[in-house]
DNA sequence: TCAAAAGTGTTGGGATTACACCCATGT
DNA sequence: ACATGGGTGTAATCCCAACACTTTTGA
C-alpha cells in the first residue's frame, strides 16, 4: 500500500517528574496492536506545518495540561526495516507499521502542578520499577532521557524544575540523590547552594518530625551542582 | 505540486577538523537556487530503508574518503513554513523547495587522513573566519556543533580525533587552546596530561626551532580536561 | 652565544571534605 | 526528656594556579 511505505516523523515525550520523591516517567498502554497492552510514551505524528518543537509543546499541554515548562529536543531515533535481496526481513524497523523516525523530546515538571485529570490511560511510573513491556524503543529513549537529565542535573539549574515553588534545603538535597543515585553530604551541600546564591528564603517554614525547615525560592540565578561543561575556567 | 507538500529528511553533516592548526568546517557552494553561491554543510536527503545514521556515515566517506571517524548526531532542526489564513507567508520554512526536516551530524576528523580529491566543490573554511552567506539555516546549525566541540572537548577524550596518530604535547596543548579559545599553563597542563596515563611517549621526537619535542600517542584511556557532566564524584 | 621552545620543580592559597556540635520541635 | 531532623562552625587536606628554573636545539 503507498501510504504504508511514506516516511513519517512522530515525536515521543519523556514527561520526568518527582511523584513523593521518587523520579517517576509519564507512561501510556496501548490497547491496540502493535504492543498490545505494553506501556509507552505519549506521541505524535508530526502534520504538515507544525514543527517538532510545537508537536512536543502540544503533546506536554495534553498529557498534564501545562502551557510552560523546560521541554528540550533529546535526539532523533530511527531504525528502519533492513530487507534482504529476497525481500526477507534482516532487521525488523523500530515501528512494524511502517517507515517512521522518532524525534524524542524530554520534558521535567513538577508534580504538584500536573493536572490529574490528563487525557487517556497515562500514569506515573517510577523509573526504578519500569515496566519490561515498554513499547517500540521506548526504553531506550527513557534512558536516553534519564541520561541526559542526570547529566544537565550536575552543571545546570535545572534540578529546580522538579520541585514545587517553595521548597526546604533537605528537599532539595533529597532530589539531588534521588536523580544522581549518590548520597551528599549534609553540611556541604548546605553551604554551596547558600553561597550560590541560586536561592532566597522565604518567611515560610515547613514542620514535619524535628525541627521546622525554612522554605526556599530558587531565585533563577545559573546554578550547577559540579562543575559544567560551559564553564571552561581552565588556565 | 503533491511532491511539494511531502514531508522529506535530509541529514546535515558538518565535518571540523584542524587545518595547519586551525580550526575549519568542511563547507561546499551551492552552483543552483536556492541561496546560489551561498556555501553550504554537505547534506543528503534520507531515501527509504536507510538509516539517518547511516546517511550520515555515507556523507562522510563521500565527502572525506574516511569509513570510520567520530561522527555523532547533534539534533533535529525544523522550521516549517508558517501560512496565515489568508495562504500569506507568515514565517518562512528553513528550506524554500518545501517541508524537509534536517537531522544534523557532527564528524571530527583528523585533517592528514583526509583524501585531498573529494567530490564536489568542497573546501576547508576555518571557522573564525565563516562566510557571510550561509545557507538555509546551515550557520545556526554549526553553531551547535561547534558548541558541541567545544563542551565535549572539556570532559571527553575528543580532541584527540583532531590530531595525527602521533603529536607532541605542545600541539595538544595548541589544539585545546585553538579549539577552546583560551590559554593554558604549560606546566600545569603537562602534568595533568602526564599525570592521567591518556598518552604514551614514542623514540620519535618532531625538530623546529627549539630543542626537539618527544611525540606521544593516545591510550585510549578515557581523559577529561575539565571536570565532566557523567563523573559525579560529588560528596 | 643567544634566542626559542621543550620540559621540570616548588610553593602558596583557595576550594572541598569530613565531622563535630548546637537548635527547635513532636511525642 | 529524648529522639529526630534542621542548621552551623572548623580543622585538615588536597588540588591547582602561578611562576621560576633547567635543558636542548637552530641560527
Amino acid at each position: 500500500m503507498k501510504h504504508e511505505q511514506q516516511l513519517r516523523v512522530a515525536v515521543d515525550l519523556v514527561v520526568l517528574s518527582l511523584v513523593n520523591g521518587e523520579l517517576c516517567v509519564l507512561l501510556g498502554r496501548r490497547p491496540h496492536p502493535p504492543y498490545p497492552g505494553y506501556s509507552a510514551l505519549p506521541g505524535k505524528l508530526r502534520s504538515r506545518g507544525v514543527s517538532v518543537d510545537g508537536v512536543a509543546r502540544d503533546l506536554l499541554s495534553d498529557t498534564t495540561g501545562l502551557e510552560r515548562a523546560w521541554v528540550e529536543q533529546l535526539r532523533t531515533f530511527d531504525r528502519p526495516e533492513q530487507r534482504g535481496e529476497d525481500g526477507t526481513v534482516l532487521v525488523p524497523g523500530r515501528d512494524p507499521r511502517g517507515d517512521v523516525i522518532s524525534v524524542a523530546y524530554i520534558a521535567v515538571v513538577p508534580a504538584d502542578r500536573v493536572r490529574p485529570e490528563f487525557g487517556g490511560e497515562l500514569g506515573w511510573q517510577p523509573i526504578r520499577r519500569l515496566p519490561v513491556e515498554v513499547a517500540f524503543d521506548h526504553r531506550e529513549i527513557i534512558d536516553y532521557a534519564l541520561r541526559r537529565l542526570r547529566s544537565k542535573l550536575g552543571y545546570s539549574s535545572l534540578g529546580f524544575e522538579l520541585l514545587p515553588e517553595e521548597f526546604t534545603i533537605p528537599e532539595l538535597q533529597a532530589m539531588y540523590e534521588q536523580v544522581l543515585g549518590i548520597s551528599l553530604n549534609r553540611g556541604n551541600f548546605w553551604r554551596r547552594v547558600l553561597d550560590a546564591g541560586v536561592i532566597k528564603d522565604t518567611t515560610r517554614t515547613r514542620r514535619a518530625r524535628g525541627k521546622p525547615a525554612k522554605l526556599y525560592k530558587f531565585t533563577g540565578r545559573a546554578f550547577g551542582l559540579f562543575e559544567g561543561p560551559d564553564e571552561h575556567i581552565g588556565r
